[in-house]
DNA sequence: TTACACTGACTGACCAGTCAGTCACTTTGG
DNA sequence: CCAAAGTGACTGACTGGTCAGTCAGTGTAA
């Protein structure tokens, strides 16, 4: 958001919110290439790696017939956040073209509004689709009492395995770049990810400093620097990867080694 | 840059390049508070920490007379710059109106176009203005062969202390936020800061590693581990400040903390 | 007088969002 | 089983507000 025109909308979209956004009507499967050739061109079938975009309240109220209908209209939606979210990666929220996002998706403009209140809602739900499943894995690991170091290993494993290595590293870098301008996107990642995934990692790492595993008690205070290198390297990739190349898994690799020098074997 | 009405310019735009920017007529010496009031609002003369944007080449071709005239010049450059920071910071670049720019810099558009080729070229001139200065300082720092504790504690005081302290936390901001989509830009911060900054403490730390002084040379392989936690904290505050406050000098101290345990002494 | 910083109304491109219309599919009821 | 009626996903030309950049004109220091 943020020029003026969109301001000027904003009073109106606030009475949409507090529940649930308005237009996740779509359960939103698994993806399923399910359309075949419409009249237009159509989605390019993206090969590497399909979203899994599962909405957040999947099969809500019950269940729609799934009619051959519903799928096509569900892979339509897919095909629009695939398309958005490499927009948007590509160009910035603000500088992407809805006009662009709808040829790359093989649709039509007006389409992205029968299935999106607006550019604002299509971010959000972008960020949803790709970053809710992680965020339901995370606070359910179990990891009870593990050592120091097969803790830290198991976070930042996951981590690298399931953020750096899939599209979701582009979702995330989304986050850190347009947060600051998206207050709701960046209340929605506080409340999903880092206010599930903080509190989790510093009681287990209490656990860990009280059992006298650890000379330091920072990780403790400061759960976030088990992670911070991992932020950094999403945006070192996006400014100098040109310049310097940074292997991600590597440099994830020596932070263990380095915050974990002598600390609790493996 | 980056919606299509810039991507026009672009070709032409970049003839310009090459050679340093065309609009650093100015040498842009110490802001002075030299201009009182003009016939409009003129710069509300803001108070705390001035920008000190001593332009790169200052005095370029032998220093100028330094009129009254020049100076007032000078002055109005430096209010757009400042002006410019707090648009820029508060909207994201591509949501900034030049209009709103120049209203908090007390002159009238036309005036910026006087000073900056464009709304690109101010804000590359706004990251050198504010990031040259540190950068300069980085370089010749003197610091031969201290311990590992205290280079380290040197580099990150100097780190929170002239970055995080100050508008340079915002400026750094910017670059980590946009630099994706200004190659121009990646690329002058890659070579100016990085690219010096880097290879210094890698340096130094590499020779302290083979004095025995780390058991670990994940710090000597991988320098940026140094200040992750800086550049998380810079993003923190803009987007979960609200939510969760994050002392970032208390953290880059627990960072220290953690990676330093037991290592040479102070 | 000259030169130059500065002014601000204006232009043209641009793009989010709209809406009347189309057409493929689904449902109904004969 | 097959039309006819109904539904809703989809289309794309169009509108209106926005904003970067321009330029003829103004005032003042040199």
């Amino acid at each position: 958001m943020a020029n003026s025109r969109d301001r000027a909308r904003e009073a109106a979209a606030t009475r949409g919110r507090g529940a649930g956004a308005i237009d996740d009507a779509g359960d939103a499967g698994q993806a399923g290439h399910a359309g075949q050739a419409g009249h237009t061109a159509r989605a390019e079938a993206r090969p590497p790696a399909a979203p899994e975009p599962a909405g957040p309240q999947a099969a809500r109220g019950g269940g729609r017939p799934a009619s051959r209908r519903r799928q096509k209209s569900a892979a339509t939606r897919e095909a629009i956040l695939a398309a958005a979210l490499d927009e948007f990666s590509a160009r910035g929220y603000a500088a992407a073209r809805l006009d662009d996002v709808a040829r790359r998706a093989g649709v039509a403009k007006g389409t992205i509004y029968v299935h999106f209140r607006d550019k604002e809602t299509l971010f959000e739900e972008l960020v949803r689709a790709y970053l809710g499943p992680v965020i339901n894995g995370v606070a359910t690991a179990p990891g009870e009492d593990l050592s120091v170091r097969a803790f830290a290993e198991r976070v930042v494993d996951t981590f690298v395995r399931e953020v750096l290595g899939t599209r979701r590293k582009d979702v995330l870098r989304l986050v850190l770049t347009e947060g600051q301008r998206f207050p709701q996107l960046a209340h929605i990642h506080y409340r999903e990810v880092v206010n599930r995934a903080l509190p989790f990692v510093r009681e287990s790492l209490k656990r860990a400093y009280e059992r006298g595993e650890m000379k330091s008690d920072a990780l403790v205070r400061f759960p976030q620097l088990l992670v911070a290198p991992g932020l950094m390297a999403v945006i070192w990739d996006a400014l100098f990867s040109r310049f310097e190349p940074l292997d991600a898994a590597a440099l994830m690799r020596a932070h263990l080694d380095l915050i974990l020098e002598g600390e609790g074997a493996p």
